[in-house]
DNA sequence: GGGGGAAGGATTC
DNA sequence: TCACGGAATCCTTCCCCC
């Protein structure tokens, strides 16, 4: 793998370390020399040896995948490839073209909110966060030495705040007007006069975003940066939205031609989900771009699982989602703490039960309760552990989170005894959550967020819309349960609800949004005119 | 053998 | 000399129980 220098010997440059300058806008940089720099502050640290450790056990997968595609007979092969030109016919006959969807993704959001705030930062390099990944290992500091540092202003994460917990997901997923009410902060005059959006049909979506009485709720009046995608279906727009950064959009147009000469030369690791362990076994079988990966399927299709195999197909067909989804449930709600090396019972369990406090006070804000808690831990030397346990009956509360969190963490610590359990992370996740129908819908309206974005301002009063939550019948369980189920809904009920409270994963590029255009808006009606 | 839970890993931002 | 985050989701594999 060109990324990776000689990476199965342990010896060389790992790869799932390497800078990945697949990315737009890392073009032009010297990897070689970063990646010496990245090797030589890391090597020997406990997380080099154990990301060493990982990077063997992909090896070893793709040993193992090489040894099965070496007993692969040619009439098992044109088994699979009769079966992929098959799905291949049926994926083509409904092929959709007939939706324009644009993804819209603001880069380096914190960066901008920063330069804002202190425009002198314009065009110096800049790195925004905790000191913590930066000082501590200085890897940063080495590659860019000059650069400045800032920590983030409470402005950007206020903004996330309303926008994330606030539905600037939702908000984005919305129709295309509120999609693109997100964006509104940039000042469409100036971009328009300057040249940067050409493109008449969607200056005109801009402008008409613009007159939007919403709007005013929500300009922060930031500049941004807004990258549009523009394609038939939203694997191809995110795509296309990463291609002419830092200043632009990408527009594919929706005929078949177009899409598979697009795809042909397209990396695979430029493909949303396919990250550097898939592209290291990809590549291991000579499949670097999507037009490998179209003529290799029927050996794909042995060698993966069906899952895989048939996202690997879409992919090499320039295949994609065409609807937006909507509303998308929750799934898990977790929080996790790093810090220096901690031994001590007493310190482990206290910070167990810090844990679950927060976490039951998050989930009570959204209304959330689950039946799963799971205990993660990680030790000093990097390792992780997962423990879990699935209770009869959902659970929000602090104290009976910490039961089962405790009760894991006895686990492992006797597992470990006499030895201390030195551990570097820990952290608490709640799933399972009751059923869609058990629980009030969660912060997907805009028309909730913008009432919410008024009564932040009009009223120091929080907004509830808490219903009370039904339990489900638990199935029994498999297993002895040591915690009985009291009476959660009498629990829950009285709380204070939260509906806005955001859970923010925290990446710097923020969008992942799509809209559909009007067929008067749409790039082919403008090629036309 | 199938279903479902547990555990670990990949991926994304 | 030491030293790499946090949250969420999805997937795979393993294992147990019915």
């Amino acid at each position: 793998m060109e990324t990776g220098g000689n990476s199965s010997s342990g010896e060389g440059f790992l790869s799932r370390m390497a800078l990945n300058d697949n990315k737009a806008g890392m073009e032009g940089l010297d990897r070689d020399k970063i990646n010496k720099i990245i090797m030589k502050s890391s090597k020997g640290s406990r997380f080099y040896e154990n990301e060493m450790k990982k990077e063997q056990q992909v090896n070893q997968r793709i040993e193992r995948m090489m040894l099965q595609k070496a007993h692969i007979t040619e009439q098992q092969l044109s088994k699979a490839q009769t079966q992929v030109e098959k799905m291949t016919f049926d994926l083509e006959s409904v092929r959709d073209l007939s939706r324009v969807i644009v993804h819209v993704d603001m880069d380096a959001f914190y960066a901008a909110v920063e330069t804002r705030d202190c425009p002198d930062l314009k065009d110096k390099p800049m790195a925004v966060g905790s000191m913590s990944m930066l000082v501590r290992f200085n890897t940063g500091l080495l590659i860019c030495p000059k650069h400045h540092h800032v920590s983030p202003s409470p402005v950007p994460r206020n903004i996330l705040q309303k926008g994330a917990g606030g539905g600037a997901g939702a908000v984005l997923k919305q129709d295309r007007t509120l999609c693109l009410l997100c964006h509104r902060v940039v000042g469409l005059e100036t971009v328009a006069t300057q040249g940067l959006w050409p493109d008449p049909p969607l200056l005109q979506v801009l402008t008409d975003v613009q007159s939007h009485q919403a709007c005013n709720t929500f300009a922060m009046g930031l500049l941004l940066i807004i990258l549009l995608g523009i394609a038939p279906n939203m694997m191809l727009a995110k795509v296309c939205s990463d291609k002419n950064k830092p200043n632009g959009q990408y527009r594919l147009p929706s005929n078949r031609q177009a899409v598979m000469v697009f795809i042909q030369d397209l990396p695979v690791r430029k493909v949303s989900g396919i990250g550097k362990v898939t592209e290291k076994m990809l590549g291991a079988l000579g499949i670097t771009s999507c037009i490998h990966l179209g003529q290799e399927m029927a050996l794909l299709a042995l060698l993966f699982s069906e899952t895989s195999w048939h996202h690997f197909l879409d992919i090499s067909l320039g295949l994609g989602s065409t609807h937006i989804e909507r509303d998308g449930e929750r799934k898990s709600m977790s929080t996790e703490r790093t810090f220096g090396e901690m031994s001590a019972l007493e310190e482990q369990f206290s910070l167990c039960r810090q844990l679950c406090q927060d976490l039951a006070q998050e989930l009570q804000k959204e209304a959330l309760k689950g039946k799963t808690v799971t205990l993660k831990l990680k030790n000093v030397n990097f390792e992780v552990k997962t423990r879990a346990w699935t209770l009869p009956c959902a659970v929000a509360a602090s104290d009976k989170l910490f039961a089962v969190a405790k009760d894991l963490l006895t686990t492992e610590i006797d597992n470990v005894s006499p030895q201390p359990l030195r551990l570097r992370l820990m952290g608490i996740r709640v799933s399972s959550f009751v059923s869609a129908d058990d629980k009030k819908p969660l912060q997907k309206s805009i028309v909730g967020f913008l009432q919410q974005g008024r009564a932040d301002s009009s009223s120091p009063t929080q907004i509830s819309s808490h219903k009370p939550v039904k339990e489900h019948q638990p199935k029994p369980p498999g297993q002895t349960q040591p915690f009985p189920c009291p009476s959660l809904v009498q629990q829950s009920q009285g709380q204070e609800d939260h509906p806005w409270v955001p859970s923010w994963g925290g990446g710097e590029d923020w969008g992942a949004a799509a809209v559909l255009l009007p067929e008067s808006l749409r790039p082919e009606a403008a090629a036309a005119s």
